[in-house]
DNA sequence: AAGCATATGTTGACGCTGTCAAGATAACAA
DNA sequence: TTGTTATCTTGACAGCGTCAACATATGCTT
């Protein structure tokens, strides 16, 4: 009801022409990422599902990889908002807040795996097939981790002694390296995500002592 | 000299069959597997380079799947040397053995992006095709570390109120997230890899006071 | 309104992939 | 020697991304 799943949207007799093809296509990949992975999602299966001829979506994306891009830009903006939303909660103090923004990353790995793998994996980035437009919504992202982490470290949250970039490239690359051992199927357990989140962020942030005495 | 390329190994002259097929299937895939990766690796390629036909090697291994496997058998072999060597320097105190360590890691993972990719990717464990072979070589890879952590909390390298498990889940997280990032294309510049790895032994392990009082 | 450029859709084809089926040949065991 | 088995061969099939050539509708220009 809230879209229309694989027709056309008006002229629904015969019409060469496709509405909003590019729309169409997009949402259909974005669904048969989900089900079937960047391996599973082929373009003539998409194609077809949409109801089009197997070369029909060359015209709105040149590549495979373009498409997958596009895919990947929604995933970014979905995953800036979730982020937004967690930063925006003013009522809580800077560790539960970092201690969710944990969680919520690892959550959102979880729960779209596909789509993380793609935002995150070697088939975009490894081969700097990434487009400009994808570029410009995902660096933000990066940005963002460092400039919070400058943060943790001016409110005492996190160690000042430790170079920012650094600092933000290993807390990231933990988040980053549990939701891939979990996405990937090595950390099969998903019992103990929270635990394992706290622990991680029991680690990174400093125990909250009477001043923040940075020595 | 070491060990003889492509052709067979005693009757040169139009042999019928190969003297050790699957072991020079094996030398070739894993060469063919640095250079191209995952992807990349064909079987009909492989058996073309090799010098058979393209289904000789189904009389080897079952699948595609199955090479990848005794691929990456070869790889955690490899691996466990280079950690046994380290763990072996006696004359190391423990911070500085888990320093090497972590730094060995991320090496192997540097210097061997796509065996990695093969080791610890979706590919082979995401859908549980890894091999009870592999399954027999790998798991003890993956319980060294928990017993490792558990020797480092108990002398007081790391916190000893964190839960063994957890706390191997995260460091081990670490280690495979930043290699993740490292040969996936996302963390280009390697100028600063050994930095980053300081950065995160110095989170991990704690401050060698006085005494080891933990509270 | 007519005509033409362009956007968008179509079928056909090519080379690549993994893998099965059926037949040929060599090695080995009785 | 004979027959079983392991190994290697060619042939075939379906699926993939993608290019070329052609068809049709849309829209701008005159």
């Amino acid at each position: 009801m809230s879209h229309q799943a694989k027709t056309k949207s008006k002229q629904d007799k015969s019409s060469y022409h496709h509405g909003d093809l590019r729309g169409t296509l997009l949402n259909a990949a974005s669904l048969m990422l989900k089900e079937m992975g960047i391996e599973g999602l082929s373009l003539r299966k998409l194609a077809d599902k949409v109801g089009v001829s197997r070369t029909a979506p060359y015209h709105h994306f040149t590549d495979k990889n373009q498409l997958l891009c596009a895919i990947a830009e929604q995933g970014f903006l979905r995953w800036q908002q979730d982020a937004r939303f967690i930063f925006n909660q003013t009522e809580l103090s800077p560790k539960e807040k970092y201690r969710q923004f944990f969680h919520g990353y690892i959550r959102y790995a979880a729960d779209n795996p596909e789509m993380y793998d793609l935002m995150f994996g070697r088939t975009i980035w490894k081969k700097n097939s990434a487009t400009s437009e994808l570029r410009a919504v995902a660096y933000p992202s990066f940005h963002h981790q460092v400039e919070m982490t400058k943060e943790w470290q001016t409110q005492g949250l996190m160690p000042s002694d430790e170079d920012t970039l650094r600092l933000s490239q290993v807390t990231w690359g933990t988040m980053h390296g549990i939701a891939r051992l979990l996405i990937d199927g090595i950390y099969a357990d998903r019992s103990h995500i929270d635990e394992m989140c706290d622990c991680a962020v029991n680690l990174f942030t400093l125990q909250i002592t009477q001043a923040n005495d940075l020595n």
